[in-house]
DNA sequence: TCCAAAGTTTAGGTCGCCCTAAATTATGAT
DNA sequence: ATCATAATTTAGGGCGACCTAAACTTTGGA
């Protein structure tokens, strides 16, 4: 069974580049807190176990292979199957989750994840709308776009929103926004300024940064359906 | 924060010794399944951190300072409190709890720990009986005695039971014995022979070896009231 | 084509936790 | 008082995961 310290490679690379693309010593050195010599080293190492997590070509990052592919999504499994067991069953507040499903993530047996999925009825996405890969690797698959590109006058729902910032996640649950709220989007300001929305069935509008709506990604409305 | 195998060896001390008697290396060695060398280094180690976790005196073990039994007692509250959820909770059986909580023990936070115990009412026992340390260090007491020590005729309550062996909590399981189970002793065979009982409402004599009957405890009726 | 940036290599080191083998010392029960 | 047992010390080692500094190589864009 691969260390924590495997694992967090693993799934690193995986959250960078997904399962087909490259990550650099760069971007896993700094997501990782490490320094870039030490990225070379540990994939130097990893990629002469058998089976290997993952391929490596210097100067050329890593990929995934198919166990390191299997094994990440396993990580990510337990971590979105842990924020929402938090959410749902202890009361955590969704800007909570994440650190604790961090250390829990490498903690749990199978038994206890397939306990917890059962639990939470098998669920397809975690607190933040992020879908929760399945025992076999499958990803539950939603078509969604960035707020940023929706059209204006379009009423979409939130499918989901970045976890990396509690911050963030605070403000926009001040706001009435998580996954499943409808948006309305009403306008937007030229060069990179704010858009206007309606947020639920309020009919306030509220001015929303790019940055901030570039972390939250919607569902548009079923195909040319009109409102009725 | 101390790390997982610190904590272990604080745990241990605890189990063997209690918060006032000495582990020895010995016992140390044989439970963490580690060296005698590598025991007297560990606690030379412990003994000049501040806050030193033991005090330490050559050839005659290790004992347990304030800061330490704390910890050690944060350590068993996780551990306890882990069993219950996971058998309340996710429907885990008694014999299965051990070795999940053995690992989640050390990656709680107390954020959780503390959601764990308000969700679960702030329990005083975990499955097999055993106290859960409060937060402040203190135990919830009860008086009990061994099954061995209990007087023939006396109907008793099962307070606790060993929760070292699967194999044994499954045998108990089938036999219906956990705690609050009502045992009435019927009957002691000389020479270490064993013990007949009556379970529960049954009627049905049970025969009970002496190793088994060692691992339980018992809380006799209270003083002196009769059947009715 | 050239060069800065990115990546790699090497050499050396740290820390925690563990190991062995062999020599030594302290303890406590007889 | 003796002596087996328990414990300690010393010297050496291993593993995993990290670090730095400095030199080097590769890459890819201008
Ligand atoms: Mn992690
Ligand atoms: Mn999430
Ligand atoms: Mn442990
Ligand atoms: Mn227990």
């Amino acid at each position: 069974m691969p260390s924590e310290a495997v694992d967090d490679y693993l799934k690193a690379i995986y959250e960078i580049a997904g399962d087909e693309g490259r990550a650099s010593t760069a971007s896993l050195a700094r997501k990782l807190s490490v320094a870039p010599a030490s990225v070379t080293g540990m994939l130097q190492k990893l990629a002469q176990r058998k089976p290997a997590p993952v391929q490596y070509q210097k100067h050329r990052g890593a990929r995934l292979s198919e166990h390191g592919k299997l094994r990440a999504l396993e990580v990510i499994r337990h971590h979105r199957l842990i924020e929402l067991f938090l959410h749902r069953v202890l009361g955590y507040s969704w800007d909570e989750v994440h650190d604790e499903a961090e250390r829990l993530e490498h903690a749990i047996s199978e038994q206890l994840e397939d306990r917890i999925a059962e639990r939470l009825g098998n669920p397809e996405v975690d607190p933040h709308g992020h879908p929760i890969p399945r025992k076999d690797g499958s990803i539950p698959t939603r078509r969604d776009m960035s707020l940023l590109e929706a059209f204006v006058g379009s009423e979409t729902t939130v499918s989901r929103v970045s976890d990396s910032n509690p911050e963030m996640l605070r403000y926009l649950a001040g706001l009435g926004i998580s996954p499943g709220t409808k948006i309305k989007l009403t306008g937007r300001a030229p060069f990179d300024g704010p858009l206007t929305l309606e947020i639920g069935n309020s009919r306030k509008k509220q001015a929303l940064g790019p940055t901030v709506a570039g972390e939250i990604r919607v569902t548009p409305p079923l195909n040319g359906k009109g409102k009725g």
